[in-house]
DNA sequence: ACACCATGCGTACGGTCGTACACATCGACG
DNA sequence: CGTCGATGTGTACGACCGTACGCATGGTGT
């Protein structure tokens, strides 16, 4: 690929725009706002994405890395050994014990889905491939539902602010793997 | 209350709001666009409604009552007798079965409420008083969970356009079940 | 060396938005 | 009957937006 004078131009655009969804949402997200938060000319954004949608887009994609990576780091995830509910109960608390800016991004980009088709083979990624690592510790159709069950609950934590409570989530996760 | 000239002023304008919800999403959300689709001029909306947000919660709110309309119109829910599990798999049938519209719309405002603390209350509403009713046939934790997976279930069915599989979502919901 | 082109930059245009405000209309009530 | 407030209507303003476009610049390949 060929060099640029800013090579890591179009990586700060993307990262400037997830701290603008952080702070002010999507409805906050213009290639105005993007282009203040990573100090570049309202030209350069518009030029590395033609369209918000390709912005939205590239900043999913690098918060699902950044679960991923997440996920991946949880080692005891691929260990049959271990209490597969424990485990997914306490990769939630990672998520939503301390600052969960992170995670409130990753959620408003994944349901923007909704109504942005171009977001949705992205979003799927995500859901599939947590699904299909969890499948090789069950069956797939436990999987998804451990996968819908986790959403559920990020999502009505997310929703009412109240804290997230592992051992309630433990509890019922467990309850789906048979 | 004094009459009005137009006494449904209000509630067509709240009608419409939905509608433009339902076509355009959140995003295509306007006083302007409501005042359009309701053919009201723009003063009219921005009179009822100060905010947007004021008018988002009165959608919201109409909304809610609609699914909790269906809710109570399936009295199985309140049979002790029946099969828990398949009763909440055929609401989900009943909502994502057909015109999904409804569905998006509701989710869509419900989703909203991640960034708008003025739809908090209401979305919370519609969660906390679905699992007030399911933990009558159960238990609080129990009716909890059932309400998450519900949540999760369906919002992987609109995120992904796939259809909805109410025997799978049976077989999952009785787990949760104790 | 030189030309080409990806990249960077600044600005302008037309459109939509929230908001505010002045005025019109009609019901309620003394 | 006359006044007042609630409700309805039209318009204007400033802000922000997406987009487009012309020009500058400096790698890259020949």
């Amino acid at each position: 690929m060929a060099r640029r004078y800013d090579p890591e131009r179009r990586q700060r655009i993307i990262d400037a725009a997830i701290r603008v969804v952080g702070a002010k949402g999507i409805a906050g997200l213009s290639h105005r706002t993007v282009a203040a938060e990573a100090d570049v000319p309202l030209g350069s954004t518009t030029y590395h994405f033609k369209t918000l949608d390709d912005l939205m887009v590239a900043a999913l994609r690098q918060a699902n890395e950044g679960f991923a990576k997440s996920v991946a780091a949880r080692t005891a995830l691929k260990d049959s050994g271990t209490d597969l509910a424990a485990d997914l109960a306490a990769l939630g608390s990672e998520w939503l014990a301390g600052d969960r800016t992170g995670m409130e991004v990753e959620y408003e980009l994944y349901l923007a889905a909704l109504r942005r088709p171009a977001l949705r083979p992205v979003a799927d990624e995500w859901g599939r491939d947590f699904a299909d690592l969890l499948a090789r510790r069950t069956d797939p159709v436990t999987a998804r539902a451990l996968v819908a069950l986790i959403d559920g609950i990020c999502l009505q934590v997310l929703l009412t602010g109240a804290p997230y409570e592992e051992e309630y989530a433990r509890e019922v996760l467990a309850r789906v793997i048979p």
